[in-house]
DNA sequence: TCAGTTTGCGAACATCGTTCGCGAAATACA
DNA sequence: TGTATTTCGCGAACGATGTTCGCAAACTGA
């Protein structure tokens, strides 16, 4: 009987065998050491040699855990996940969202390596369904079909690391080097509407949690009404 | 004197040098090669070997062009925004930015690659800033802030990306897994908010087109305000 | 003609994800 | 207890990747 490998989602294959030498770590470990070595030095440090390393095993062995390093990513994606903390439904649908929204921004300030892994490899583990039933639970009194509440959260998450990626960027270098160039195209004279970010921005504005609050307000009326 | 890679984006650096030995090739050759192999067969596809043998030369030879594979990224990125055609503005903002939207909705979808690439590595290049001019252009007579009218427009361009993602996502692997799952985590009996997607869904609704514009209407308007 | 400068690029390096194969460790059954 | 069976840990190796080095060839300007 040849053994091949899955085209199924991680959680839908058994962790471990039921029989023969006992594994001496499992998944949500090599997660956690994953997920710890992203928060320190980034994504891209997270390489399956310095996973084992961390975790003072072989990297080879890790293959016993996951298919393949996507499956990984999978992981702690979905481990994220288990970072809400939701309380039932307050009968303000609206307020729920946007509290799950804030829930959200935190995590994902928590984990900046999140908001690339959510947006190229878009995954549904057990935490996130526990997430989405939550979500709809919140959303029980509202006329609207399951489809277009499902939508309506995608957007909400959308709004949400776009929120966090600008969060993210500030100060970094990315920012300044699209910075340095932006005034420099400026600077040549055409673009005369984009010269109008030389003048001085209007004074301070609302604290930022009130902000994204408001603008996840207009967009969620915007799409489910009042 | 050392020469060493700079920190700048790679539009402020000259793309050849006044004088010595010609360059062959140019920045839009190479740009034109790789958006090719992208096409053709993925962003993975896009390797330095891969692009130099698709030009008939070595690998070495890209980096007189280019400090690092990201820069042909970014090259990549921006040389997408210049299939935008705009007309002046209307007079009605909120129809010419939904134009906007369609028009990017229709570039992502000739560039499948474009949508991961424009959210892990946003740049703006000069391709990219005469859009960003063409939409304050658009909202000229808007009486809103400019910072406002950026923001606004960021939002409009992550709500067409989710657009795509799922438009593009139809068929693919990715979903099937992830709809396998989805289905047995249902058949588990927890998850009774989700199991209402078992129930037929309504009948067909309106035309994708309408249904986008429609959803980047409600959002603008949220936004922005009439 | 002859510096001076830049280009093309083969070869090499470090690092990556992943596979192979084997000895050790545990279980299941006799 | 003994033995067959199954799984685990993992060193070593493979192929592919981005990038650097160094040198010969090509061109410009004086």
């Amino acid at each position: 009987m040849a053994s091949e490998r899955s085209d199924d989602l991680i959680w839908m294959r058994p962790e471990h065998a039921a029989v023969g030498r006992p594994a001496e770590r499992n998944r949500s470990e090599i997660t956690s050491a994953a997920v710890a070595i992203a928060d320190r030095d980034g994504l891209d440090a997270v390489s399956m040699r310095r996973v084992a390393a961390e975790l003072g095993t072989g990297a080879a062995s890790l293959y016993r855990y996951v298919d393949t390093r996507d499956d990984l990513l999978d992981l702690m994606t979905d481990s994220t996940a288990a970072e809400y903390a939701f309380a039932g439904a307050s009968g303000d649908w609206l307020a729920d969202l946007v509290e799950v929204g804030q829930q959200a921004r935190a995590i994902m300030r928590r984990h900046p390596w999140l908001v690339a892994l959510i947006t190229t490899r878009p995954v549904l583990g057990p935490n996130g369904l526990a997430l989405v039933e939550h979500v709809l639970d919140v959303l029980e009194p509202h006329p609207a079909e399951i489809q277009a509440k499902l939508e309506a959260f995608a957007m909400l998450n959308a709004i949400t690391v776009l929120f966090v990626q600008s969060e993210l960027a500030g100060g970094s270098d990315t920012q300044r080097r699209n910075a340095a160039y932006l005034y420099h195209a400026i600077a040549t004279g055409n673009h005369p509407q984009l010269a109008r970010l030389l003048e001085p921005p209007p004074p301070a504005t609302a604290d930022p949690d009130d902000r994204y609050a408001d603008i996840i307000t207009r967009i969620l009326v915007g799409l489910l009404g009042r």
